[in-house]
DNA sequence: GCCGTTTTCGGCCCGACTGTTTTCAGTCG
């Protein structure tokens, strides 16, 4: 389940809301979004320190530190309880439509009572936002569109939300006599980068202790259907959670049946009618009999109806079952073929943890090379410089000689230590240093941060001009969407792989479970042009480099096979791919 | 509210963009 760190972040999050959307001090607010963000990516468990210890994270001071240790120990935080009575969690939810700040959100609040996303769509279509100061009709116009963009996202939770929900659900299920099997299905199984509900099975003879149990989990809000088999709960995460117990003798065809797509089963009982059988989530039955045949394992259905089994993350009728009969599945990259992460940060720029402990937590991951890719300095809020970076690489260089020769108990050896740099694609394609000092880097990741709006004509060239830099190994977050909050930019897909594959440029599949981008449609077009990926966390913080798993997810779902991702290399073959035909 | 080669006050990542204004507030990264 959620560490403490993030309850409690989230809890000083919405504080720094409050603050700013009540008009409050903007230094303040700001402080206490510092401070949530640098005790959600703080390494160690704030439940294990004292008002001492939490002082030493990095914008918490004693005010905040008191406020903590208090909420820790008697689950008080007066000062929040205190702005909450005055602004309805509705007035929050506002500012999460793009481009709707905390002023605006307050200012509706104040003078026309909205206090929730479908009042202020009400509202709009009523025509009575713009009587007031500082809205007009264009601004009418973008928080519509920003409703329809959060709507889209359709309420579906991001995928790291999901997983921790469903495997906490999972290991609680577990412990329960009689448990034969446990394990979630559904889109989360598939890998899909949002999640509508979560769907867990356990395989039992008796199905009342486990709903009763399921029913009384603490984050439970609402149940609301519960039978013999199937039990609907809602969480106070906002997502909710079916339960369904199955015989044992069911396992394998209840997997398959509540895994789906939906479009992939239809295709398998399409197969199954055609051998004159019946697919159900009972198992797989004899037509004319009624007799089953077999329902025990996922493997004995597929095999049944002459095929192998299909991994979940290719269960979309992607060309999956015709793949599946001519035995043409690929071998799909697993997390265990990764040897290294390529874009990551430090606390040099927007980064919360420094370098060397982003190092040292990198080495426990088992890596076998490492990239430090902070920020340059056309990103003008990070105030990056020559000299700045240049340092950083002589701390960079002191650490490979650390860990780079450090003997290690597993095959891999010690870490390897990249000194890169995420570049910013500006407008014309350009990047930030000229070419001489770009030679100085291991890797240089390249991304575009702004102008998002450019014509689709405009973003291609913008993108195979920076492909076609000597010096840029990566694209960073390619399409540079963030889900539920801003669309991906537009541009030529085919032109932009063609000329990453013909440049030796890798795309990103960026592991953030709120970017996964590229996604995995891309991906699967992309792959046709021979684009070469890198799978990267882009960790920000310590907890950020346990990313790279949503990437991997993402990368099966685009069928991609580990030797098409450039960090699954030995370091000899990544660096002649990342010195890109240039010499030396 | 935090922090300190400005050390107990006075700063606080900095700039662009947008839509509203006619000089600027709000939002975003």
């Amino acid at each position: 389940m959620a560490r403490s760190n993030d309850e409690v972040a989230e809890l000083l999050r919405e504080y720094a809301d409050l603050i700013a959307i009540t008009g409050g001090d903007a230094f303040k607010a700001r402080v206490y979004e510092k401070a949530a963000r640098a005790i959600g990516g703080h390494h160690a468990d704030v439940r294990t320190l004292d008002a001492e210890g939490l002082r030493e994270i990095p914008g918490v001071g004693r005010s905040i530190a008191d406020k903590v240790t208090a909420y820790l120990s008697t689950g008080d935080f007066a000062a929040l309880e205190k702005l909450r009575a005055k602004i309805p969690e509705g007035v929050r939810r506002l500012t999460a439509v793009p481009g709707l700040g905390p002023r605006k959100a307050y200012t509706l609040h104040q003078e026309l009572g909205v206090s929730s996303v479908d009042e202020l769509v009400e509202a709009i279509h009523a025509e009575r936002l713009r009587d007031l100061k500082g809205f007009g009709p264009r601004t009418e116009e973008n928080i519509l569109h920003g409703v329809e963009l959060m709507r889209s996202a359709g309420g579906r939770a991001l995928i790291d939300v999901a997983l921790d929900l469903a495997e906490d659900v999972v290991a609680t299920l577990s412990r329960i006599d009689g448990c034969l099997r446990c394990a979630y299905a559904g889109s989360l199984r598939r890998g899909r980068e949002t999640i509508g509900d979560v769907d867990v099975l356990v395989a039992a003879e008796e199905s009342g202790p486990f709903m009763e149990a399921f029913a009384a989990l603490p984050y439970v809000s609402e149940v609301i259907a519960r039978g013999p088999s199937k039990t609907s709960v809602r969480t106070d995460k906002g997502l909710s959670v079916d339960l369904r117990v199955v015989p044992p003798d069911s396992w394998g065809a209840a997997m398959l049946y509540f895994t789906g797509s939906k479009a992939h089963n239809i295709r398998v009982r399409e197969i199954a009618v055609r051998e004159k059988l019946k697919l159900s989530e009972y198992g797989l039955f004899d037509a004319e009999s009624g007799e089953r045949i077999v329902s025990r394992a996922e493997e004995e259905v597929y095999a049944r109806l002459g095929l192998p089994w299909i991994p979940p993350a290719l269960r979309e009728d992607r060309g999956e079952i015709e793949a599946a009969r001519e035995d043409a599945l690929p071998e799909l990259i697993e997390e265990s073929d990764l040897r290294g992460d390529l874009h990551t940060h430090t606390d040099l720029t927007d980064g919360l943890a420094p370098l060397e402990r982003m190092v040292a937590e990198a080495a426990k991951l088992g890596h076998a090379y490492y990239a430090v890719t902070d920020h340059a300095p056309n990103l003008y809020m990070q105030q990056m410089t020559e000299e700045r970076i240049l340092a950083q690489r002589e701390e960079v260089r002191a650490l490979d000689g650390v860990y780079g020769r450090r003997g290690r108990t597993d095959r891999r050896g010690g870490m390897r230590l990249l000194h890169g740099v995420e570049l910013n694609i500006d407008p014309d394609g350009e990047v930030d240093w000229p070419a001489g000092f770009l030679a100085g880097f291991d890797v240089c990741v390249a991304s575009i941060h702004s102008h998002f709006g450019q014509s689709r004509e405009e973003l291609t060239r913008r993108l195979v001009r920076a492909c076609e830099n000597p010096h840029v190994n990566i694209i960073g977050h390619p399409t540079t969407r963030i889900l539920g909050k801003r669309p991906g930019i537009e541009f030529d897909l085919d032109e932009v792989f063609a000329a990453c594959a013909r440049t030796g440029t890798a795309m990103e599949i960026n592991a953030h479970p709120n970017r996964l981008d590229l996604r995995d449609e891309d991906i699967l077009r992309a792959r046709r042009h021979g684009v070469r990926f890198a799978i990267d966390s882009d960790a920000h913080s310590v907890p950020d480099l346990g990313h790279l798993r949503f990437g991997v997810g993402t990368a099966r779902r685009g069928w991609l096979t580990a030797d098409e991702v450039i960090n699954t290399w030995p370091l000899t073959r990544l660096r002649r791919f990342l010195r890109k035909g240039r010499r030396g």
